[in-house]
DNA sequence: AGCGCACTACGTACGCTGTACGTAACTAGG
DNA sequence: CCTAGTTACGTACAGCGTACGTAGTGCGCT
């Protein structure tokens, strides 16, 4: 019956069973695993509840008993990777546990390249980000400020960590099922670039491109962004 | 006639006009204002071929002239708000700058509030977005650091702006098309959130939550955020 | 014990999407 | 002037999210 409901509703707030009737015959986690698992292998686009049905092996419609909306499949896919963070003892020294932190994040985007473009539209209090938080804050149990800082350092380190990471792994998600390859997109691309750069219009842009030989190292790229960021908050460095 | 191309092109390396055949009746930047008007009013997702070409006022299958793909028109409109950006004289204060940069970054995220959303997907090698690379490596010219120290600062400022404005918006974006208010949702995730923390289970984000009193002043928080990176790359203070 | 109700399951249907393809009109270059 | 390359756009198709209705199931209450 029902018809859906007319109020906000958070999907982690709703029981995962109600005891009358029928037994579900999944739990929530099998659904988020089914969606991630398509979204792993065929892209965030082949993520529709036909398919996540299919891959469940039900009927369309009998998913809208679990998910009643499918920005919530989307908030239980984020759910489902955060609970690959490890949560591992603080070591004391915020700075190497909190750059753990964050090449985990990053490990675990590039895992589940569709991870960064549902970040940004996706409200974040679900269990495992919770818990995610949680254990940040034990990891910065040494530093000396106040709480609001700590959460303030986090949000800018997750920040941080999705913006590089998003980058690198935009083209690859791009070329999902297009007909050509990730190289051949990159050298159109640079290609274009190349000839703007040439036009002048840019001197300082080209003089940064002529200034750097060879290709990029990311990850060195994104290990120093992190370090910048952790360097503002150590208050032993100012 | 054509058939779409099946090698992968930059729509900024396509001509905007070829010479032959009738007069083409928009330019490109007719189609980024007409998607931006809609994306602006209706939301992202009321951004479809159709609804654009009606705006124009033309077939929906002639856009398909102008722009290749979907993702293109994203692409324009992208551009498109990158217009907003003031290319101010550098005062030669180059944080400054950067801060002003950044506040009119999130000034017009937060007129157009898709942004941040498609950001994320989005290659980000536009003609404006290039303007503005240019204009904050001149913002920076005072600061005695590698070219290539710059850009990852930009990157940075980029990325955090990116995202304290995207949580900032989220909840607005998500409301828009829904039968209920953004305060509604609001207290919905925050009753939610509460009654998550009094289980007990996250004590140290129950302290920190306890810890603030009144409203957050979510201004203040992104301005200090802000301070920190460029703390963080300011050669005066190590 | 058995009734009723809350729940699961899911087929059908609607309005929407991106876009492939075919055809007609137009105009600049040879 | 002719023709090739372009614009314009109607039609069509596969797929989407999901509203709605119906049938079956089993817990809780009387």
């Amino acid at each position: 019956m029902a018809g859906r409901a007319a109020v906000p509703e958070v999907i982690w707030a709703r029981p995962e069973r109600t005891g009358r009737g029928p037994k579900p015959a999944f739990t929530r986690a099998d659904i988020a695993a089914a969606a991630v698992r398509i979204a792993d292998a065929e892209g965030l686009e082949a993520v529709s509840m036909r398919h996540v049905a299919a891959e469940l092996g039900c009927g369309t419609m009998s998913l809208y008993n679990y998910v009643p909306r499918k920005e919530d499949l989307y908030e239980l896919m984020i759910d489902s990777v955060g609970a690959e963070h490890e949560i591992f003892e603080p070591t004391g020294d915020w700075r190497a546990d909190m750059l753990r932190n964050a090449e985990e994040t990053r490990a675990i985007m590039r895992r589940h390249t569709w991870v960064p473009r549902l970040m940004s539209g996706v409200y974040g209090f679900s269990p495992n980000t919770l818990r995610y938080l949680e254990h940040c804050l034990a990891c910065l149990e040494p530093l000396d400020v106040p709480a609001g800082t700590k959460t303030e350092l986090i949000a800018l380190v997750n920040g941080v960590v999705t913006t590089y990471t998003a980058n690198d792994i935009a083209t690859v998600e791009r070329t999902r099922s297009m007909p050509w390859s990730e190289e051949e997109e990159n050298a159109v691309r640079m290609a274009y670039l190349g000839s703007q750069v040439a036009t002048g219009a840019y001197p300082r842009l080209a003089a940064a491109f002529m200034e750097q030989s060879g290709p990029v190292d990311l990850e060195a790229v994104f290990r120093r962004a992190l370090e910048r960021v952790l360097d503002a908050y150590d208050p032993e460095l100012r």
